[in-house]
RNA sequence: GGACAGGUGGCCGAGUGGUUAAAGGCAGCAGACUGUAAAUCUGCCCGCGCAAGCGUACGCUGGUUCGAAUCCAGCCCUGUCCA
């Protein structure tokens, strides 16, 4: 079905990674061939990625799949310029202490998903800034300048949006695709690196960093897009009530990680076990086609396989264990969130906020009222209720059906 | 530097002196229904307090007024056009 012929095409296309491509018939053909390097970026913008990211790792982890070489570029250089593309608002410029320890966080995840060593496939970490700091202004005009008409630029997506939108865009991040295209040519110099990949949005830098290298070294690269990562709810892919699904383990535990693909819509399971897990792909096509209850059982294998990828098989066991006790068997798991309440205990409207269920003790106080809340198994609507657990024993708190934690003396 | 338009709760967006913690929508949370899904219906949705109540909030600062998101002045920021 596929008409591509290299493994890195078909794997992607197999995948539901592809998009676009710059030019496939000759990029399938170097595949093909040879090993190849290729490269996505990556802003050190939180001190971890979360899962909006994750598509873009398991770029890089299929580029190694299909056995060549992938680079991770840590974008220590154009985080300080802010990238514009699908942002409607000036990011706040970043320090280098901020920076630094940015990375420092992100690293670890690469570390888990992608394969670093010696061989000729192994991977690469490389951060931008390591050249871009040190590129002169005039050295940088008179290198790339000459290449990009002030014409061109403004007609990319990442500009026009925000005048379209009549929302500022500063000459900083103007600039941005001006730099992503000049580490396109250094990768391409230094790495041979002959492929950028990212997603859509990235479509009109990449297209830069191409045309740059054809202009100024007459090297023939190519670009690869995915498509944008959606929810079918609408949702943004990662996005949660409590802020993003982080991939460490001390910004997310892995049991809400867990919960968070566990919770996957019906209709995007199958996409999302093609994107994100290395499961056979006959073995997807007969997970997404149950119904009913029955692909609750293909949310779990989904949410086994990518928390075991970014957190590690324990992190997965364990927090399948505790879903199965907490949810299935009405108990409650040790990897549920737990809160010490001293011989003295605590009123539950407090212990609702400080174990995380509730943001403030108005709205633990609404949620009592409303019914929502269970301590052991026994509603409890009075905020003054006395939560005082004997010594050694564990009580079982809820909040709605699937936010349960324990408190302990 | 000038002219015009604008800056409202997470977002969008009403509101032009009092009944405004601020319409409506989106997002979110909870209840019902379910399968820890979706859709639908219902309730909630600034903070503190057991409560009465209090405190904050409509770009910033000051002023007018019994009373201001609403009026006045200055400032800051953004956009469009002009120089």
């Amino acid at each position: 079905m596929s008409t591509y012929e290299s493994e890195l095409l078909r794997l992607l296309e197999s995948r539901g990674h592809l998009h676009q491509i710059t030019d496939p018939a000759a990029l399938d053909a170097r595949a093909k061939k040879e090993v190849i390097t290729g490269y996505v970026g990556f802003d050190p913008t939180a001190s971890s990625l979360h899962i909006g990211n994750l598509a873009s790792i398991m770029l890089l982890k299929r580029l190694q799949q299909a056995g060549h070489r992938p680079i991770v570029i840590m974008g220590g250089g154009t985080a300080k310029v802010g990238d514009p593309s699908g942002k409607d608002e000036t990011r706040t410029m970043l320090t280098e202490e901020k920076l630094a320890a940015n990375i420092a966080g992100i690293k670890g995840s690469f570390e888990k998903i992608l394969r670093f060593d010696n061989s000729e496939t192994g991977a690469l970490l490389i951060n931008n800034d390591d050249w871009l700091s040190k590129l002169g202004y005039i050295e940088l005009l008179r290198a790339v300048g000459p290449h990009f008409t002030i014409n061109r630029m403004m007609t990319f997506d990442s500009v026009k949006l925000r005048l379209e939108r009549e929302q500022p865009l500063s000459f900083l991040e103007f600039n941005y695709m001006i730099m992503q295209a000049y580490d396109f040519l250094v990768l391409a110099r230094e790495y041979d690196c002959v492929l950028q990949m990212g997603g859509s949005d990235q479509w009109g830098n990449i297209v830069n960093g191409m045309e740059l290298n054809r202009r100024i070294d007459g090297r023939e690269t190519f670009g690869v897009t995915q498509p944008l990562i959606t929810r079918s709810d609408g949702a943004k892919m990662g996005k949660s009530v409590d802020g993003a699904i982080w991939l460490n383990e001390d910004a997310l535990p892995a049991y809400d990680f867990w919960q968070y693909w566990r919770n996957t819509d019906d209709r995007d399971v199958g996409r999302f076990l093609k994107l994100f897990t290395d499961i056979p792909l006959d073995e997807i096509a007969r997970l997404e086609k149950l119904e009913g209850a029955d692909i609750n059982d293909a949310k779990i294998i989904l949410a086994n396989a990518v928390t075991a990828m970014v957190r590690g098989e324990d992190a997965a066991n364990g927090a399948e264990a505790t879903a199965r006790e907490t949810f299935a068997g009405g108990g409650a798991g040790e990897d549920l969130p737990t809160l010490a309440v001293g011989s003295e205990g605590m009123r539950i409207g407090a212990v609702l906020t400080e174990i995380g269920f509730t943001a403030s003790n108005g709205e633990a106080k609404r949620k009592l009222a409303e019914g929502a809340v269970k301590l052991d198994g026994e509603t409890i609507k009075d905020p003054g209720h006395l939560v005082a657990p004997a010594d050694g024993q564990s009580l079982k708190l809820s909040l709605g059906k699937k936010k349960h934690g324990l408190v302990t003396r």
